[in-house]
DNA sequence: AACCTTATCTGCATCAAATGCTAATTAGCA
DNA sequence: TGCTAATTAGCATTTGATGCAGATAAGGTT
């Protein structure tokens, strides 16, 4: 995802407004490695502007994923989780604390018994133990 | 996923009691690879046995999943599918019709930036088109 | 075969994530 | 400064899934 001033000037040139709430969720997501779900982004607006609407969270949070600027991904956690990290990577997900980190796979898989489908695109989901939950464990 | 009568014997082992819905669940899941929703069996299921509530469906599938009989995937379509096969295995989504196949990956895929995580499970989700749709689109 | 205990079924309520809808507001160009 | 279309906020609605409880039935026991 782009700096907050390139978005803005890039909303304003595909006809969009820069409202105050776009540009506190613009900065929000900016560098934002944690994917968050809708509703902690709504949370963490809300603690800098109160009374911010989760349906505005939802709204840009659409507007920004169909201009490219993020992508969304689901990893089993039961809600959606937005991602400013639109390079190509996959995802490892604690079944501990949840946290989702970025993979990137350097080789792709060789697949078989798919001569009858062209792939556009793979996401893959790694599940297990982070190294902060390892380390909990191993203290106690 | 194990047969309807090894089912049955199952059940009754971990005390749990073997119903003409459960019987009937277990013919419709039997080597079914269609990745179904509870809604599509439970649809399936109603033309066999008008009146089965969408909730034993969906009651019958955790049972079915805790005692590692299948396993659910979710591939972004909305909804928990099901799959009674529980080898280890992937799969490809068409994003033209929504079918799910079977992808078996020979080798695992090499990583990067997971140092600090411990996987214990992965699940590639490919998407494009099932040659039944490229089929389509090719005669149209 | 009749009985009894306990799991199951069904229907309905509830929940959570996400989207639809609209009056009031506001961004931003003229 | 005004105008107009985009946006916001709040509420309703949708959908997938689970919680709950009275009626029912499986299946072991006698
Ligand atoms: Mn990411
Ligand atoms: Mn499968
Ligand atoms: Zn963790
Ligand atoms: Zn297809």
């Amino acid at each position: 995802m782009r700096s907050p001033e390139e978005l803005t000037v890039a909303f304003r040139t595909a006809g969009l407004k820069v409202t105050p709430q776009r540009q506190l969720l613009f900065r929000l997501l900016h560098d934002n490695s944690s994917h968050p779900t809708a509703d902690s982004l709504h949370s963490a607006a809300t603690s800098v502007m109160p009374g911010i609407s989760l349906r505005t969270v939802y709204q840009t949070l659409t507007d920004l994923a169909q201009m490219g600027e993020l992508q969304s991904i689901e990893v089993g956690s039961g809600s959606l989780r937005f991602d400013p990290n639109v390079s190509d990577h996959h995802h490892a997900v604690c079944d501990d604390c949840g946290d989702v980190h970025d993979v990137y796979v350097t080789k792709a898989p060789v697949l078989r018994g798919l001569d009858d489908f062209s792939v556009s695109d793979a996401h893959i989901v790694y599940r297990g133990q982070c190294g902060a939950c390892s380390a909990l464990v191993a203290t106690k």
